[in-house]
This record gives C-alpha cells, structure tokens and sequence, in this order.
DNA sequence: TCTCGAAATTATGCATGCAATTTATATTAA
DNA sequence: TTAATATAAATTGCATGCATAATTTCGAGA
C-alpha cells in the first residue's frame, strides 16, 4: 500500500551516516558526493539536507553547503536541564504504567548490555544502552516525549563515538544502570527519576570531555598544520 | 550580511500563513496554489514544506500532497506534562538569572496585554501573551529549552483562532497572568514554576474544547452536506 | 619568496520538464 | 438512478539545466 518514498530514505540513511561518524565535525560536505553515494539526483537530496537541518543535525550555511552540526560543551550544558526533566518526567510516567512484560524485556537487554560492559564491547554496550532509554521512553506511552529526547539524544550522539572513553566513568554508568533497573522494577517513580538525572549527569559530563578533547585535538592540528 | 536565503522566507511564510489559519484542518494544499500565491517556484517550496512537516506543522502523505496536521485532544494531552516540565524548568531558571531590565519589559507587555483583555481584544492578547512567555524563557537564556518550547506551542496555535472562547477561563488565564508577574518580580522559583503549570493547564483545557468544537463541527458537516 | 588580486572552476539556488501516481470525470451496465 | 469501470486531467516525485555566488587556481607585483 505504500510507495518507499525516496526521500525519507534517504533522511534516514543520512543520518545513519552522521551517526556512524562519516562526515568529520564542521567540514564541507558537498552535494555531489552524496548524490553520488547515494545514486540520487541533488532536488530530493537537498531536501533531506534540509529536513535534517530542521532536526539539528546538520547547519546549512546559505550558499556555503551543509555541515556536521558542531557542539560544543555550552550546547551539552544547555540540553542537560532540558533533557534531565524529560527524563524525570518519563521515569514517573513509565512506572505508573509499565507493563511486566515490558520491564521482562528491559531486563534482557540491561544483561545483554552488562556483558558488553565487562568485555569492554563499546559499541554495541552504546547500542543496547539506547535502546533501554527508549524502552523507557516507549512505555510513556507519550509519542510526543519520546520524539523530543530522541531529538535530543541524537543531538548528543554526534559527539559520541569520537574520541577515548573514561572506563572509570563506564563503570559508574553501569552501576546507574543496575539501580535504574531496580526502580523500574519497584516501579518507583520518584527513585526512577531521581537515578535518570544523575546518569544523565554521568553521560553528560562524559560527552563534554570527548568535546573538549576533540576541540584540543583540532588545535593542536591547526597548530601544526596551519596556514 | 547576504542573501536573505529565499526558502528560509518562505518557510516563514507559509508558518504565518498556516497560524493564520489560512488553511483549513487537515485539508489538502495543492503546491501550485502556494507557488502562485508566493511567486515561487516549486522546488524551493518543496523544501519549505518538508521542513515545516519536520517541525510538526504540515502533514505529507507521500503522492498525496501536504495538509496542516491536525492536532487532537489526544496529542495536548501528550504534550501537556511535556510542556509542564519544560515551563517549570524555565521558571526556576528565570528567577535566578532574570534581570530587572527585563523584568520591566515583561511588566510592561503584561499591562499591555491586560488592556486588551479588559477591551476584550483576543487576538493582540494573543500575540503579547506569547512575547511574554517567550520572555520568559528567553530569559533563562537557553535557546535549547526555548526552541522545544516554541515549536510545542506552535502546534499548539494551529488550533487557537478558530472557535468560540470561554470568557470565563480567559478571566482566569489573566489572573494567573498577574500571580506570574508577582512570582517572576520575587524571583520566586518554585511559585513561578507552579503558576505556570497552572497555567498552562488551563490553556491545554481551552485547546481541547477547542478541539472538540471543531470536531463537532466537521461532523455535523459531514452528516449534513456528506456524500 | 610572499602577498595581493583576477580569472577559472566548482558548488549552490532555483526553475523547468518528464514520468508515475492519484484524483476527477464520463461512460456503461445493472 | 446508482454503481462500477475506464479514461482523462491534475498533482506529485524526481532529474536536469541554467544563473549566481563562492572557492580555488594562477599570475603579477613588491
């Protein structure tokens, strides 16, 4: 019943492209190529670029072509509040109304995700670990709320895979993880909320250290390698 | 400093127009009619349309054109608790980093706005209504939290100029307007925090009979000049 | 050798054109 | 008269082409 509609696609593979750290912070990245990566024509390809713009992911510079979205610890300072009470908010709203089965199947993905831990798996730990938040955020069962942190998150994630990892810092994370999974067992909100913020906290401090790095690092090569 | 990017205008447009209530809930919008009607070609609308669905304000139905979405009683119940925490997130903010400049500006709106509320002048106290929220959280001085918000409320808008309004709770939204005020002047957080939930509560109750009024009306319609 | 400036190249913004899908209309059968 | 089908019109999706702005390259002068 349904055409794949092209463009959507190719939002969606942009972005997966993002993601996965093709494109390096704030370089050009010319409509041509993608076009040609992508064996499309440039009118639904810059819509696209333009529907990822509006979602924050990308900066469209008006005749200077599209770029990475850049964040800076400024830009993590301000989603943090906003993001904490999302997720405070969402911790209240899912234990009043998750399902046993869907805390069952959080709990499958919380060991999965402890054994990427203890082997020190990062990407696919990243992975799992998304997808428990937006488990939580499913049993909201509030479309709107979910579609906002997902905004939010994917914002951050720009920043994720880029540089060294604190495993002091892994370990606390996991540690959240262990007592978010006991408060959404107990089904207790306002412990629920209160572990999500300070993970959040956690996380947050964690990406603005990548930032930092990564900014020391593109200093130091325009330092070397400077005009 | 340049070129003032045509089809950022045009989405600015077509955003004016659809608050407007130009276009009729959920009704189709044939391109060609916004091409004549913005002297544009239909590329750059193209893109402006994709980018205002991305923000939540037109619908596309792929092969079937662009219609305004259409909100429903479900979705501000949604979006209230979203906009709850985000308004109590921008109270407490406010009072700790307003400044008495800008405590005067909203003072001065506010009194502005109660004379059009006296004189039963809806649509200017709209308008000021919404500087001064939007004073507010520009006040916390995270654009962040205040684009969500804005791009929340003006969902919220596409149902506000089209039905019949309640004096009695428009009374009652202006009274909580004065206690804002009061809070904001005290830099009292947690007071400014609470009225506003209030508020927006109220508001959230006023969009849902609107919307309900509307549905009446379509079905009615639809019973009486249905196929 | 370095700096400044102009031409050439390249990329972006927009308009138009064609194919495919959808919607409207007309014709026919019950 | 109504329902159903087939045809025609219109609309959307995508590709291409041209004009304008930006970037790079090349050369002249100091």
């Amino acid at each position: 019943m349904s055409t794949p509609s092209l463009h959507d696609e190719i939002v969606g593979r942009i972005r997966d492209m993002i993601f996965a750290g093709e494109f390096i912070g704030g370089q050009r990245v010319p409509e041509k190529l993608l076009c040609q990566q992508l064996s499309v024509s440039r009118t639904p390809l810059r819509e696209a670029l333009k529907v990822l713009a509006a979602e924050g992911l990308l900066t469209l510079l008006p005749n200077r072509g599209a770029r990475v979205a850049r964040m800076t610890a400024d830009d993590v300072d301000e989603m943090f509040p906003v993001m904490g009470v999302l997720e405070g908010l969402a911790g209240e709203i899912a234990c009043n109304r998750i399902t046993d089965d869907q805390i069952d199947e959080i709990r499958a993905l919380h060991y999965q995700m402890a054994a990427h831990h203890k082997r020190k798996e990062l990407a696919p730990y990243f992975k799992l670990n998304q997808q428990i938040h937006g488990k939580i955020f499913a049993a909201t069962g509030n479309g709107t709320l979910g579609s906002i942190y997902d905004s939010l998150t994917g914002r951050i994630r720009l920043a994720r895979y880029r540089a060294n990892f604190s495993y002091e810092r892994w370990d606390q994370a996991m540690a959240e993880h262990e007592e978010i999974l006991e408060a959404l067992s107990d089904r207790d909100g306002p412990r629920l909320a209160s572990v999500l913020k300070r993970h959040l906290e956690n996380t947050c401090e964690t990406v603005k250290e990548v930032i930092r790095a990564m900014d020391d690092e593109n200093v130091q090569a325009k330092g070397a390698a400077g005009p």
